[in-house]
DNA sequence: GTGAATGTTAACAG
DNA sequence: CCTGTTAACATTCA
């Protein structure tokens, strides 16, 4: 379920219990939940794939990993990970990890890098990238710290959109094209949410798991040798800087 | 029954 | 100690 826009799209529909007092938390994962017992739900946020809720005593902060799901009102036959019960409704989480947070959010979470959030700086990124000059673009987008929410999906069609082969270094990327990049990798993930929200699907690709590209190119496909991941990509139309 | 999938991190090897 | 690779995750879908 998760790339950054299904967890703001989560945090949408959460939106209601915003406010409301928890009766009774629990679930099997590691994070303790006794001291979210009769504490109000004072806000969500999110910072890229990471969905916080606030109380005043501290932050959850609850991660869906590759299969975690969040069901609202509704429950599965397998025990819940993480759970939330209110006098009226609860949000129920499932393989997926929660932690308690103590610090300030703000010294734990830059939202600058944050591709669907107010706060994002395309500048900022830039600066970010100067670091990783070295690497392979296709590494550094779903590096969290610098494209903070990007994953496989928004990746593959980013790279299509901007027309940037993956696996190009990014020292080697012309300015232009790096800003391309950032552009379509915020207009993908606006497209994915709000499809997200009109249909409760997320099934628009140019590239993504095709054979062949929205302008009629064909598709490669390769899996990544250290993460296992694969990069969809046409070799006509994405240009490769080495 | 099998394989693959929107992700991360602990554990391990070198 | 640093760096890279693998396994695991109370899953689910085709």
């Amino acid at each position: 379920m998760p790339e950054g826009p299904s967890i703001l799209h989560l945090k949408h529909q959460l939106q209601p219990f915003k406010g409301k007092v928890v009766k009774h938390a629990g679930g099997y994962g590691d994070m303790p939940t006794e001291w979210l017992n009769g504490k109000k739900l004072l806000d969500i946020k999110t910072w890229g794939k990471h969905l916080l809720l606030i109380f005043n005593n501290g932050t959850v902060r609850v991660h869906l990993g590759l299969f975690g799901d969040v069901l609202i009102n509704e429950r599965k036959k397998v025990n819940r990970s993480f759970f939330l019960e209110f006098a009226t409704g609860e949000i129920n989480g499932y393989v997926v990890k929660a932690a308690k947070l103590d610090k300030p959010l703000n010294e734990i979470y830059d939202w600058r890098t944050d591709i669907l959030s107010p706060q994002f700086k395309k500048a900022w990124i830039k600066t970010l990238l100067k670091k990783q000059a070295a690497k392979t673009i296709d590494d550094v987008l779903m590096d969290q710290n610098i494209f903070t929410g990007v994953g496989n999906k928004i990746r593959n069609e980013a790279l299509y959109r901007a027309a940037i082969h993956p696996l190009s270094i990014v020292g080697k990327i012309p300015p232009v094209k790096i800003t391309r990049l950032i552009n379509e990798v915020v207009n993908y993930a606006r497209i994915f949410y709000q499809q997200l929200e009109k249909d409760g699907v997320n099934d628009f690709f140019e590239i993504y798991q095709q054979n062949y590209a929205a302008d009629g190119s064909e598709v490669t496909m390769k899996v990544l040798p250290k993460t296992k991941r694969k990069i969809f990509f046409s070799e006509h139309r994405q240009q490769l800087y080495v």
